[in-house]
DNA sequence: AATACGTGGAG
DNA sequence: TCTCCAAGTAT
């Protein structure tokens, strides 16, 4: 289908070089864009950016490559060190994925990020998200690199509606891989380019739309910006979840460093049974470990 | 396919 | 104040 698509003249073809020259002159400096910051760079960035806004990575980023410049220099310290450093970025379970997925990177590939996809794919707690983004990221492969902000920005500009489906489809993958680019390095600047101006312009909640480089193509703007309809998204609270408890837990385990008495976590929650859920979930997790007499501690 | 999984800033 | 939501993954 392609030959018709990437025509000069064509509908994609002229999305594409709007979006590529708005990028140029707007893409906002970020460490892990910097050419030589290389793929583990990279790779640390994404895993941090999973649901974690780009202002709250930045400076555990910073931390976090400082100290282990390399795959192997994560790959030798105990997990709990990772979750440690990973602060309070959220999903802590990333930072135990990130640190096996280093320890991986060491046996399979002798310390160096794989440049394959599927090598990618098959490291802890890489998705197909987060494997697309580093072969293209990292290695200036030709990948659709579907998030939230292309799926936004691809709905948008392309299907004509205000909002991408609740969670992702085959049908966003179908649609990201149509719009992409044939040459290998436009491809690699789409994808970037693409998930930059969702970041920046095509955002979720109000749309800049009077900057949008593309507003004179957007599907969703000339069909007069309908709202929304489909089915209502559903607000998640966190005020007495399991995952506020955890949160609680392991924020104690985080500011110690040696083993942590019961007596302590039992501090952080008056409900007794969902205390001991959300600790149990910590060990089955793999965040927590359970000592002898009644202590804890970060995982070794 | 639906659900679990943190945290905090912005409007 | 309170809702929304931010470069997803695993089960």
């Amino acid at each position: 289908m392609g030959s018709v698509l990437y025509q000069s003249g064509s509908p994609l073809a002229s999305l594409h070089t709007s979006v590529l020259e708005w990028y140029d002159a707007n893409a906002r400096v970020l460490p892990w864009r910097d050419p030589a910051a290389g793929p583990w760079a990279v790779m640390v960035s994404e895993f941090m950016l999973q649901q974690t806004p780009v202002a709250r990575v930045l400076p555990a980023y910073q931390r976090w490559l400082e100290r282990w410049p390399k795959p192997a220099d994560l790959a030798a310290e105990p997990p709990g060190e990772a979750v440690r450093a990973w602060d309070r970025l959220g999903y802590p379970r990333r930072a135990l994925r990130l640190h096996a997925a280093a320890q991986a990177i060491v046996e399979r590939h002798g310390g160096e990020v794989p440049d394959d996809h599927a090598a990618l794919l098959a490291l802890p707690g890489v998705g197909t998200y987060t494997a697309a983004a580093i072969a293209s990221f990292a290695f200036g492969q030709r990948h659709a690199v579907v998030d939230t902000n292309v799926r936004r920005v691809l709905a948008r500009a392309l299907t004509g509606v205000a909002q991408p489906t609740i969670s992702p489809t085959a049908a966003d993958q179908r649609l990201a891989v149509t719009a992409l680019p044939e040459d290998v390095r436009t491809a690699a600047r789409w994808a970037v380019a693409s998930m930059e101006l969702g970041a920046l312009i095509c955002t979720a909640r109000t749309p800049r739309c009077g900057d949008c480089p593309i507003r004179s193509q957007c599907a969703w703007v000339l069909a007069g910006s309908p709202p929304y309809e489909g089915p209502p998204r559903k607000g998640q609270t966190y005020e007495g979840t399991d995952r506020q408890v955890r949160g609680r837990l392991l924020a104690v385990l985080r500011s110690e460093h040696g083993a942590v008495p019961k007596k302590a976590l039992d501090a952080c929650w008056q409900d007794h049974v969902q205390r001991e859920r959300a600790l149990d979930g910590l060990v089955a997790d793999g965040l927590v470990e359970p000592l002898p007499r009644n202590q804890y501690r970060l995982p070794t």
